[in-house]
DNA sequence: GCATATAGTTCGCTACTCGAACTTAACCGT
DNA sequence: ACGGTTAAGTTCGAGTAGCGAACTATATGC
């Protein structure tokens, strides 16, 4: 049960009942194509003629599409409806550091074309070169309805402002993507941070059960962000920081974080930390400061990973203390929000069958809840932060309206 | 925006803009009585027209009075509208192992009855008392709708079943309350954890401006327990175990909790950590075990803050290393979750000039997200359980519908 | 070819909101 | 005292939507 909001709510009019039972049926469709209206009218409890209007109006306005004639033991034979998959063009970006990807996505975030771009240090300079290639996207793919734009970013975007505040990896501030994209396209635009991007690709697109409505996204990367869904919906906290995990501090004096408190969780699980682990091993007198070394000696945290497959002992053990700090956060979020799913985004998931044990283990022995939550790899060729930038738009149709 | 649940969803009728807009009327007379019915229409952007329908309808069940006329420098005078006061009976229960409270209350969750009994420790017997001084208590107020029976608990309830599955300090285990008070009192029961009862009773009663819809409660007494809203609604989790918040590891190799796991932040924080601290103050040879010293010299928690109050040394450094762990846990639920305010519950607030500061302090230096939650004490006099309580069933009539 | 079963449509009824026109009730200046 | 002005509240016809019964369309099987 929700409060609520008398600083932001919508009144009921007429078109309301419609607007609530064509989401549903939109749902309904989308999770059981094809389906026959009959069907349909069972499954959601309206009447046969209520379900027949509205599909006729998700046909009129081409969401939907009547297939081929079913086939029933007795009867007339229905004739299925599914969604029109050709209809729908949701464009999503995905800014990372190395490099932006842009893709076009149907209503399934199945993507019919991807390109890639360099990220500029500059942030003016990349709007620019972005809104052009956009530009060239919508010319080179016409005949589509674009619904709108999703952008992850790896970064903290203002609630009100719908600004980046701050991008410590792309070297960012207070940028305000949202206002050029729109002018560039004349398409909304919808940002949100990575984390919780993965967060709603994998509510969205996940291969997780109907009713799994309390999930965590945590991506392991140079540091460790965090999205998480509860009741089904994005939870931003006040001014959007919420699920900024990486930094919950595990160790009371533990090492000093850059964001000014001692023994964050990403000084011990991220990649960056995998890689100082391995340094560790490999030299164990000059503890401390990769930096120390010669920039060509320093092993990526993916050579690591390599060497770790191959069975290299001290990978391995790095990899292996990776795991288990990351199982010890992981067991404080099942402990304090106790979700259905945490779903772990990163390459380290490439070596789930060794981390996997690892990290069940340290749960196990440290959250005692009943709470039975799920810990998964998410599958990296799903792409999962770019899912989630299709998501994002998806989510104004497909989502329950906003209604009080 | 939320994501439809197709295994639990309701779709509209042509009943339900009226469901919603009269939710809203009840929620805008809520918060701006006395308040006109052309004041209502401008507030809501509601028709004047439909605006004396829904009013007429209110009127009709009583959960509105027309008032007197108000004063208007020009035109015909308005005829207030306010909340009917006398109508309204909501029953609060609050369990606690020293006692529990019955109240009767009004909408505004004032208390109109109220009586005391002992806890029993064993549950049946216990319940057959409470329904015997249920039945009483209304039996002697009559003339009153009653709406429904709130309960708080000092454990988790969980979800399915309604029962409460675990309560360590009350010694009970799946418990099923919830059927016997409705055969014998006929009124709908809620069930909450207390936690979760004090961040409903802040939501819905609390002086926060509007607009705060992420509120935290920590409860701080033998143990912690902590109550999540997000999205101005109600985290529970999977199973309802979300916000145990009490047993988030702050110390990675920290005292061994009953839970199974180390370093959990009511062995730190709690009026239990606070009594221990003060017995090592007061005996440092000692350390350890306060069972080894004899019952009478035992201080309680109630002791060491009056100690504390009078200026005694040693209580106030047990009450300052209680209110540096407290900021410590805080700092890690402001950085997770950045709600706009954390409530602190307990009787350990009575010594707020002396902890706030230094919670503050702690969370300040451990905390750097850009989130600007307010840490707050709960008013101990407004009993915050047992308004919470009287939360959960005027959420019923209060909250958003449940569509789609 | 007729009984039966299922899919989908049509149509009158009811509930609801909108918005314009109307009624009611106050104040004010002459 | 009286009409002008203003705002509150009511009435009523139009539009939108869902319900449910009756109806049409189309399949199978004996």
């Amino acid at each position: 049960m929700r409060k609520i909001d008398l600083t932001n709510f919508r009144v009921a009019t007429s078109e309301t009942a419609r607007d609530i039972n064509r989401r549903i049926m939109l749902n309904l469709i989308r999770s059981h194509q094809p389906i026959s209206r009959a069907d349909l009218a069972r499954h959601s409890g309206l009447q046969r003629s209520t379900v027949s209007m509205i599909a006729e109006q998700l046909i009129r306005e081409s969401w939907v599409t009547e297939g081929a004639r079913g086939h029933a033991p007795r009867g007339r034979r229905p004739r299925f409806l599914h969604l029109n998959q050709e209809r729908v063009g949701i464009i999503g970006i995905n800014i990372r550091p190395a490099a932006t990807k842009i893709v076009l996505a149907d209503v399934d975030a199945h993507f019919t074309a991807q390109e890639s771009m360099p990220t500029a240090h500059n942030p003016e300079q990349f709007i620019e070169e972005l809104c052009s290639r956009l530009s060239n996207l919508i010319k080179t793919h016409p005949g589509i309805y674009y619904e709108g734009i999703g952008v992850s970013l790896p970064g903290r975007v203002d609630l009100a402002s719908q600004k980046l505040v701050f991008a410590p990896n792309l070297g960012w501030k207070n940028v305000d993507l949202k206002t050029p994209l729109e002018k560039a396209t004349g398409l909304p635009v919808e940002l949100e941070n990575a984390a919780n991007a993965c967060a709603l690709a994998e509510v969205w697109f996940g291969r997780h059960p109907e009713g799994v409505r309390d999930l965590i996204a945590v991506t392991v990367s140079e540091g460790i962000g965090g999205g998480m869904i509860m009741n089904g919906q994005l939870v931003r906290g006040s001014t959007g920081a919420a699920g900024e995990f990486g930094h919950i501090s595990l160790i009371e004096d533990g090492l000093e974080c850059r964001c000014g408190n001692r023994g964050c969780w990403e000084l011990y699980a991220s990649n960056s930390a995998g890689v100082r682990y391995y340094a560790q091993a490999v030299s164990p007198g000059r503890a401390g400061r990769a930096g120390a070394r010669s920039p060509e000696s320093i092993p990526t945290f993916d050579d690591i990973l390599r060497l770790a497959g191959q069975g290299d002992a001290k990978a391995l053990e790095a990899i292996d203390q990776m795991a288990h700090y990351l199982g010890a956060g992981i067991a404080q979020l099942i402990t304090g929000l106790a979700p259905d799913v945490i779903v772990l985004v990163g390459e380290v998931t490439r070596l789930w069958n060794r981390i996997g044990p690892i990290i069940h283990e340290v749960v196990k022995s440290r959250s005692f809840t009943h709470a039975k939550t799920r810990i998964v790899p998410a599958d990296p060729s799903a792409q999962p932060r770019l899912r989630g930038t299709i998501a994002l738009v998806l989510q104004k149709h497909f989502g329950a309206p906003s209604v009080a």
